[in-house]
RNA sequence: GUGGGCGUAGCUCAGUUGGAUAGAGCAUCGGAUUUCUAAUCCGAGGGUCGGGGGUUCGAAUCCCUCCGCCCAUGCCA
């Protein structure tokens, strides 16, 4: 019911539930009707319902005449307040409801901190155990571009789900068990490295001994076969390889960790490959057992026929192979270890995997075998899903590269992008203290990163663009900052603290107050849309017109006015605008500023 | 070959899953500041939504067919 005593986070879905209620005790709709409420174009209103158009098509009926029943139906039900919401019919049978400014004014009372907003998502995911398998870096190599989007999305991501109420595992399942450890065992015997007496950035060192060693492999097979005994003796246990191993992992762990600390990744735990190396066993007996798994030219793999791709008699063979032909695990069986570990031990009944797009062939084959295994074994299945994205490319629309054609190091980026960031600072605001300045830019710079990172659709690649990201203009992390840092003025100046509450606020007024209010009352249906599909960029675009909504309120409408009520309705907007756009940037992972 | 992604303004991107006259930013042009951060705001021009066909009240969105780009395609992750 949409009144003043009840007053949901989501308006559109109260709005849902009463047509669809309403619906149903209406001769000519019913039970099945769905009312198809979404936010509209602010000419029309602030929701629209389309389901009568498509109703009516399937029925045969005239959509405009259905419409007006429902409209009347609605009016009679008293479950929409005329002095909080207005219903019309337009067009060939839409139903446009446009809230009052006495809604606008409740809702805007009612949601005022992050802790509300936070009381009213958290319903949306409350309580389900969820396990994110992100960032998942590889040991003894160092970060580079390709690291930035795991971080960056999966971060976001996973603050999303925390604050719409879910449970969350942060599970940074490094890569800490593949065949490269042999290789770089081999290099680091043969140059006689002693990894205790690195003392500068040993991870670099590490990257160097790995690609040197496999170019000698290419140049000299015996020492491939060195490689392998390495290998095979790390893996059966050998004390000398297994105390080098650790070394490695431990100074791999060190330099991510300083990485994530830059970039606020938070991880919860951190179970490599090399922890279910001991689990894989009974992935294979279970598998087999069930007959899910067979062999093939020496491995054990599943098909999946259902899937003309994956299918046993497809033209180009593409089985999932579970255990190589030589009897080692690999990463699909270490997969399949982890994701029975996630429901046994976490209890998870959602498990996200955040990866490119190029390894989307590998979890559908993953998410099939699951099933199929877990269905055979009555253990109850998760929900999956792989939360994948595109390439960032350069100006040329290649990938983002180095002028020689090297990935380019996460640090490297991470330090241009504040250098660039503090050059911008210091041209805008040269007023401010260096230290000031630098941290400043350390902020921006590392916000623009992000933000360029989110804010467009993760499943397109983009284009890599410094002078575009760092911009103030546009769909920028400082944009958004400085919206923030311009209302913290405001509050500074009239020596108020924004997070306290306003007193004696008059209505709402001017074409400029009422376009800003009903933005700030889209934030539910921006997070709805973000949580749906698990695209960040949602969010972004929200907060971008959020922000526009504010810079042009700002320009309209002088808030530190003489008349009182006129002034704290004004401020109560810069308020709610402050910790609207700072819940969304904390959920972006972006740290918001006092002043730029 | 098969599968996935994609093609929207000169450039970079949105477009709530089939809805109302396709939207932003940059760039171009024209305005706004004795005023809370102008690092901003307001306005104008700019489109055969890759081409063609189909489905229907209605298509950038769904189907078919071409053209073009990126990615994956048996034991790397």
């Amino acid at each position: 019911m949409l009144s003043t005593m009840q007053l949901s986070f989501n308006p559109s879905t109260v709005i849902e539930t009463a047509l669809r209620q309403i619906a149903a005790s209406c001769e000519a709709f019913g039970e099945d009707f769905e009312p198809e409420v979404r936010a509209a174009d602010p000419k029309f209103g602030d929701f629209q319902a389309n389901g009568v158009l498509g109703f009516a098509k399937r029925n045969g009926k005239n959509p405009r005449e259905l419409a007006q029943q429902l409209l009347d139906a609605a009016n009679k039900s008293g479950q929409f307040d005329p002095t909080l919401v207005e219903l019309s019919l337009a067009g060939p049978g839409f139903i446009n409801f446009k809230c009052t400014r006495a809604y606008l004014w409740n809702w805007l009372n009612q949601y005022a901190t992050p802790a509300d907003y936070q009381s009213g998502a958290g319903k949306l995911k409350a309580g389900r155990k969820v396990v994110i398998d992100y960032p998942s870096a590889n040991t003894a190599k160092q970060a580079h571009i390709g690291h930035l989007r795991p971080m960056v999305i999966g971060e976001a991501i996973a603050r999303l789900l925390d604050f719409c109420g879910a449970d969350t595992v942060r599970d940074n399942h490094i890569g800490d068990w593949g065949t490269n450890f042999g290789t770089l065992i081999m290099q680091i015997k043969r140059e006689r490295i002693d990894l205790d007496q690195v003392k500068e950035d040993p991870l670099a060192l590490l990257d160097q001994l790995y690609k040197d060693g496999s170019r000698l492999e290419k140049e000299q097979p015996n020492l491939r076969d060195q490689s392998r005994a390495e290998l095979l003796k790390l893996q059966e246990g050998d004390p000398e390889n297994t105390s080098l191993w650790e070394k490695i992992v431990d100074i791999s762990k060190d330099a991510f960790e300083k990485l994530y600390q830059q970039m606020g990744v938070q991880i919860d735990i951190s179970l490599g490959e090399s922890f279910y190396r001991d689990k894989v066993e009974r992935v294979y007996r279970e598998l087999t057992e069930t007959g899910i798994a067979e062999h093939s030219e020496g491995a054990l793999v599943v098909w999946h026929d259902e899937v003309k791709k994956f299918a046993r008699d497809n033209e180009r063979p593409y089985p999932f192979n579970i255990r190589k032909s030589d009897g080692a695990s690999n990463y699909a069986s270490t997969d399949l270890a982890t994701i029975l570990y996630r429901v046994e031990h976490f209890k998870a009944e959602e498990v996200i995997y955040l990866t490119d797009a190029r390894q989307q062939d590998h979890f559908q084959q993953l998410f099939l075998t699951t099933q199929k295994w877990f269905n055979l074994c009555n253990y109850p299945t998760p929900i999956t899903r792989h939360v994948w994205w595109g390439t960032i490319l350069g100006k040329d629309k290649k990938p983002f590269k180095t002028k020689s054609g090297e990935s380019i190091k996460l640090q490297t980026l991470l330090d241009e992008a504040c250098e660039r960031a503090l050059a911008v600072v210091t041209e805008k605001n040269s007023d401010l203290p260096e230290a000031e300045r630098q941290a400043i830019a350390s902020t921006v710079g590392i916000a623009a990163l992000k933000y360029a990172d989110l804010a467009s659709n993760r499943t397109q690649d983009y284009v890599f663009d410094w002078d575009r990201m760092l911009s103030f203009e546009g769909n920028t992390a400082p944009y958004l900052l400085y919206a923030v840092a311009r209302i913290n003025s405001i509050f500074r100046k009239a020596e108020l603290d924004p997070e306290s509450p306003i007193e004696g606020a008059g209505p709402l007024e001017t074409e400029a107050e009422l376009t800003l209010a009903r933005k700030l009352m889209g934030l539910p249906g921006a997070l709805d849309l973000t949580l749906n599909d698990l695209r960040p960029h949602f969010l972004c675009t929200y907060l971008y017109e959020l922000a526009g909504a504010y810079s042009s309120f700002y320009n309209a409408d002088k808030v530190m006015v003489d008349d009182p009520p006129t002034r704290a309705g004004r401020l109560l907007l810069c308020a709610r605008t402050r910790s609207t756009l700072m819940t969304g940037l904390e959920l972006l992972g972006i740290q918001a500023l006092d002043r730029m």
